[in-house]
RNA sequence: GGGGGAAUUCCCGAGUGGCCAAAGGGGACAGACUGUAAAUCUGCUGGCACCGCCUUCGGUGGUUCGAAUCCACCUUCCCCCA
């Protein structure tokens, strides 16, 4: 089975261009493709995971990948499928965000001479110069097409400004630009990015009348149709001062029976045998599969050892509720004491529980705040320092929230 | 360029002088039930020194005993005409 069967068994695949021509080139390892990443923030996320995953898959096929760091893009903002405007960030900030990807990224692909390569759009979309563009490239694009681009849809609705609409031009201008500089001969995206990447092969074929692929990757949804990897409407990162292994560890242990599988196939890797087996598991069953699940992301993330630690921290506080180690810990100090004791409601604002005393004092009012195995009933109730002496003291927020502290 | 609308707490969206920390829904969080799942039911959802006090309704200034609600100016967005 090449390459390009496997993805599609593994339901990555949403859309191709012209599905025989990738198979071809994509299970003989010719392709030199590009996806990507807009640095809006410091770090990448879950959402990003699959892309990475993805490029790694067809570098191990030999593909040759181009990681595109939209330092240059990043100061548009793409608005396909938003219904409201970016925040515009400063130069400095997305480079700064540029470089924390670059890192990130270094664990998943391999970098290294003719394997693969990593470009900033930054360098070619920075210094255009407008008239010319305009000529050059903008007499390729039709408003009339554009405008019917589904990417824009929402947005036709609320408002779209000249300065948003013309993202699509400058991801064009990336496919082309990398096409004609380094023979990047396809590009990948989620499929939300569709509209765009196609904008880069009409562009292509116009200017060199040569014929460039695109490919997009299932957008990774729960049963409901939610994206995924976001909890709270926070993303789940993959920088570990973000979220940390044992938070990444637990979002993928708490996925829905009804998703697990579909991770699985999509995210891990898996042997697509080895997942038929346990496609046939059902009901509790399913929680081995969620335990597979996070453990394999985990090791991928952020290494074996700390896979190992979190799927340890998370058995012993659900099935034994064993003292462990590896939970997140605070150490706490006198100045943190009055009167030789500290109230549960500091206590919860301190694990990182509650934003506010307002939100802990509501935490124990409703019985969702323990200490050790006690349940607090009092909201003033204030814990001894003595008690937090030796292995410390677990102080738990609703069924999932354990944090732990010491004191010297 | 002309005319008409809109901006509300995490999101959507009521509220058009005091009864408004602000209806309703969504989401989030907590409780019950469970399998660290889903569904369901209940509670809860600005802050704090929490039976009380303080800060919010795009921004700034005003009118008033009192404004999210009235006036002026500003900012942003939408719609119609050019």
């Amino acid at each position: 089975m090449g390459i390009y069967e496997e993805l599609k068994s593994r339901g990555l695949i949403a859309q191709v261009t012209d599905e025989e021509q990738i198979r071809t080139m994509v299970n003989a390892g010719k392709a030199k493709f590009y996806i990507g990443f807009d640095c809006t923030a410091d770090s990448l996320t879950a959402g990003h995971f699959m892309a990475l995953t993805l490029m790694k898959r067809l570098q191990a096929a030999g593909n040759k990948p181009i990681a595109l760091i939209g330092g240059g893009t990043t100061m548009i903002g793409d608005p396909s499928g938003r219904t409201d405007m970016r925040k515009m960030l400063t130069r400095e900030d997305i480079d700064h965000n540029a470089a924390c990807f670059r890192r990130q990224m270094e664990r998943f692909i391999d970098f290294g001479e003719g394997r693969a390569m990593m470009v900033n759009n930054a360098d070619w979309l920075l210094d255009l110069n407008y008239v010319e563009l305009l000529r050059e490239v903008g007499a390729c694009f039709s408003v009339n097409n554009m405008l019917r681009a589904e990417c824009y849809k929402q947005r036709m609705e609320r408002g779209l400004s000249f300065f948003e609409f013309n993202y699509m031009i400058m991801q064009s201008y990336d496919f082309y630009y990398l096409f004609k500089n380094y023979g990047c001969n396809m590009q990948f995206g989620g499929d939300d990015q569709w509209s765009n990447m196609l904008g880069g092969t009409e562009l292509i074929r116009k200017k060199l009348g040569e014929d460039a692929h695109a490919m997009t990757i299932t957008l990774l949804t729960d049963s409901q149709g939610k994206k995924m990897g976001k909890t709270a409407g926070n993303a789940v990162w993959l920088d570990p001062n973000k979220t940390t292994p044992f938070e990444f560890y637990q979002y993928w242990r708490n996925v829905g029976d009804a998703d697990v599988m579909k991770c699985v196939r999509m995210l891990t890797f898996l042997p697509l045998d080895q997942i038929a087996e346990m496609d046939r598991w059902e009901g509790s069953q399913l929680n081995e599969a969620k335990e597979i699940l996070a453990y394999e992301l985990t090791k991928m993330v952020h290494g074996e050892e700390e896979a190992a630690k979190a799927k340890g921290a998370a058995r012993a506080l659900f099935a034994g509720g064993a003292d462990n180690s590896d939970m997140p810990t605070t150490a706490l100090t006198d100045a943190d004491f009055t009167d030789g004791k500290i109230t549960v409601i500091d206590l919860l604002v301190k694990a990182g529980f509650c934003s506010t005393k307002s939100d802990a004092r509501r935490t124990i009012q409703q019985g969702g705040a323990m200490i050790g195995d006690e349940k607090v009933a009092d909201v003033s109730t204030a814990v001894e320092a003595s008690r937090f002496e030796g292995d410390g003291l677990i102080v738990k927020k609703g069924k999932k929230n354990f944090h732990k502290f010491t004191k010297a």
